[in-house]
DNA sequence: TAGTATTCGATTTTCGAAGATCGAAGAAAG
DNA sequence: CTTTCTTCGATCTTCGAAAATCGAATACTA
């Protein structure tokens, strides 16, 4: 029902994501197209098709006749992006409050719940995914679908990094905390509420964020691993 | 300067972005590996990255096993799409007026020139072309790369239908004057004014495009020539 | 020694063809 | 006459290898 990778660009499109959110592939890493194709015992052809889309993501830079490297982003370019998301989300989320019916809030629910689950587990690749079930659920209001491709977009450029942070347990209790309270402004319909909270729940993400920045810029011995 | 096509398969886009404009690739045609490929005199594996491209872009629709496609828009689409427009380059305008410089407002005015130029010559390309040019020469703020890339992206999608519109005379006419009203504006660093001018601008756009797709329905013939 | 030219290995880039899949036209059955 | 099945042609899909390119290590010059 999940449907799976239909052709193989999309298998290595997914293969490649998995090893972006599972910190194989870190920021400025090399991406070897030879190397990952019979990986995974498919053709160059294949895995290019599929760097091309995560270029077109801004997930992986490209630099023709030199290869593609995992996008790095400095302060700035974070600062940008969740300027972005606070811009978009917010129309997002004000459009879709007055229709979120009690199928969206179980969602959301659900999705919170996986969340605490896997933190528990220190399991960081079902955090990232339960939690950004959370956040769509809320967000993919129906009829809306441009919206949700910017939005979207903008999440992934930042998913090697939300990746990193991931790891730090009080990031995490933090994080659980702010979805309950969003989940009640959703309860309660209250917009203006639902906005603050989402805009500070962004604002803890990139204030980790901007520490793990600062980490690697005074470690840069972590790209050339 | 202008850094033509650095690899095949940016030549090819290169290509099929001419030919949207251009209006030979309508939406809703089918886009034929093979043949774009000899037309070319290139592989199919380069036409086929840059369709990867253009379905990221959201110009094509792609469908597994059958092919590659003009995306059709419908008026909520185009509604929505304008919408972020707004929301976006609202933003952009805010942030790029008090940056904006002489040669900034020189770069606005040449563009604005070429638009006009163009549309005396019934030149819908260059028309198009200069367009871009006038309002990115103001939104293209330094240090912001990501907006513009989302605000590109928008327009991207809008592309096809935009080269259908610009063959009315009127358009044309009402949007020079708009451009004029618009480069008043920002001459006079009046922030209020450059954003009511630029929301009018895109009104009047997306009416004319809400009548173009009004047409189309009405003679579905036009997509299968 | 510092700087520059050159070769070499690794990697990307591009191609052409073989294999897989789909839609449509036509045949057979009810 | 309608429906279902089958075959066929066109097109997409994927591959493996040849050609082009780049960076780094090496050799050379001043």
């Amino acid at each position: 029902m999940t449907a799976g990778p239909q052709t193989t660009p999309q298998h290595a499109l997914e293969h490649l994501r998995r090893a972006v959110v599972a910190g194989e592939l870190r920021p400025g890493d090399r991406i070897r197209q030879e190397e990952v194709a019979s990986e995974l015992g498919v053709s160059v052809a294949s895995v290019r098709e599929a760097l091309t889309v995560l270029e077109q993501e801004g997930q992986v830079r490209y630099a023709p006749r030199r290869g593609y490297f995992v996008a790095e982003l400095d302060v700035a370019d974070l600062e940008e992006i969740y300027d972005l998301r606070r811009v978009l989300e917010t129309r997002a989320a004000r459009l879709a409050l007055p229709r979120a019916d009690a199928a969206t809030l179980e969602r959301m629910r659900a999705a919170a719940a996986a969340c605490a689950a896997a933190a528990d587990a220190a399991d960081i690749a079902a955090e990232l995914d339960a939690n950004r079930r959370f956040h769509f659920a809320l967000l993919d209001a129906p009829g809306r679908p441009h919206t949700i491709r910017l939005i979207r977009l903008l999440w992934d450029a930042t998913e090697p990094y939300r990746a990193l942070y991931y790891s730090a347990p009080e990031e995490r209790r933090r994080s659980l905390a702010a979805h309950e309270r969003i989940l009640a402004a959703v309860a309660d319909r209250d917009a203006d509420r639902l906005v603050t909270e989402l805009d500070s729940h962004r604002e803890e993400a990139l204030a980790a964020l901007r520490a793990i920045l600062g980490e690697a810029a005074a470690v840069p011995a972590l790209a050339g691993a």
